[in-house]
DNA sequence: ATGCGCTTCAAACGTATGTTTCAAACAGAC
DNA sequence: GTCTGTTTGAAACATACGTTTGAAGCGCAT
């Protein structure tokens, strides 16, 4: 499938071996009797197996970081000055990632588990390259991020972040497995596009909570200093 | 440091190891020397690796979930009849994690962080042992939150409760390194029973959020069968 | 003191991994 | 056709892994 081309091939493998299983526990020889290429070959045209890692990501981050810059800059024109709302800006985001071509009809799951692998698994050589590659529309998300809560206080927006980069990576990382269960207990299909329209409602009320946290039930013993 | 007793000392080694680069990352033998105790040792006392990521489960899950439906149980008896709010239920969960009597400093941190690993990392023997194993807690806390949220679809439970359990596994797994950034970059000093009490109502408010899923603003092209 | 479980130990086993080697095959320019 | 740089191929390399082995050590009842 794909092109013929031996460096797609090995990525096309890498890419769906790695959302399925992992970095550590997908072997370079796995990868290239899948593609169907000589075991040399990555290191040949890649180097290394974290250099492939890297290649993956970038393959798919690059176009989508561009996407998404535009996406930014066409929400931020149409909101004229103002700053866009919350709900706005998570939706920016979504359909940047959503919206993006896909090689196949697993795309986007495979993109999103790769995303939530990349926070997950501490692989230290991944989160240094992620970081000094796309830090700049990481940074812009989170410039729009304070400016549509502006109602809360440093240390509450960045644990709310923190708090909405979990669900996110979390579901998306599992989101084959989840979506499976699913499946099976309820009888019901999902599609990954569906998980988003439904974590986005989420992520934007939890953001938006009200602060009750000085006031948990009674009988607590939870004591905030 | 603990007891001089090789299997606690083992477990000991490997929770923490685990937890700080999951299970495939872990090789035995950096468990025994962390452990200072000869290679065989695991295999003798446990079996096998696999086996001894069940021991470490069970060692902190077995407690807990025995504290777990003690909470459940008084809950309930105080609620008579009526269901636990969301709240509630939220708040007994949390209470019984951050109530466990902890071998460590760290340790609600590695409870968290190895939860989610389970969940994370495709290991098939670890996700049917704990299923086998814990699934009645497990499903109780389904149904208290089913009844805390009626007026929640099956299919928009199950998704919301997954957001939940990434939220909170993500930030509690590396609460650690969070903490040190907030007090890098705002100087504030936080603790676990601090972050879980900015979590609750976080979570709180996502699962109760209004579903927005079928206005996504003007221009979104997400479609929703 | 002896014998008997249980536990520890150093060493090895077999297998799998990422990487390297070097010859063969190939493509395009002259 | 021949040369040249690039790509593929089969094989080997060194290393790391989980696991097994068999002898040594230990505590303790007899």
């Amino acid at each position: 499938m794909a092109q013929s081309d031996t460096v797609d091939r090995i990525l096309d493998a890498a890419e769906e071996l790695f959302a399925d299983r992992g970095f550590s526990e997908t072997s370079l020889r796995m990868i290239t009797s899948k593609a169907k290429v000589n075991l040399a070959a990555v290191n040949y045209h890649f180097g290394s197996k974290n250099a492939l890692i890297h290649a993956v990501f970038a393959r798919f981050l690059t176009p989508f970081s561009a996407t998404l810059e535009n996406a930014f800059d066409e929400l931020e024109e149409r909101c004229s000055g103002k700053p866009p709302t919350l709900n706005q800006t998570l939706w920016a985001l979504t359909e940047s990632a959503v919206r993006m071509p896909q090689r196949n009809e697993k795309g986007i799951s495979i993109f999103m588990r790769l995303l939530g692998l990349a926070y997950t698994q501490s692989q230290g050589h991944l989160r240094k390259f992620l970081e000094q590659e796309y830090s700049e529309p990481f940074s812009r998300f989170m410039r729009l991020l304070k400016e549509a809560t502006p109602q809360l206080s440093s240390v509450d927006r960045y644990w709310r972040i923190q708090f909405m980069l979990g669900a996110t990576a979390f579901t998306m990382s599992s989101s084959d497995a989840l979506r499976d269960i699913l499946q099976n207990k309820l009888g019901v299909e999902t599609t990954v596009q569906e998980i988003a329209a439904r974590l986005v409602p989420f992520l934007a009320a939890g953001m938006q909570a009200e602060d009750a946290m000085l006031i948990p039930p009674a009988g607590s013993k939870v004591s905030v200093a």
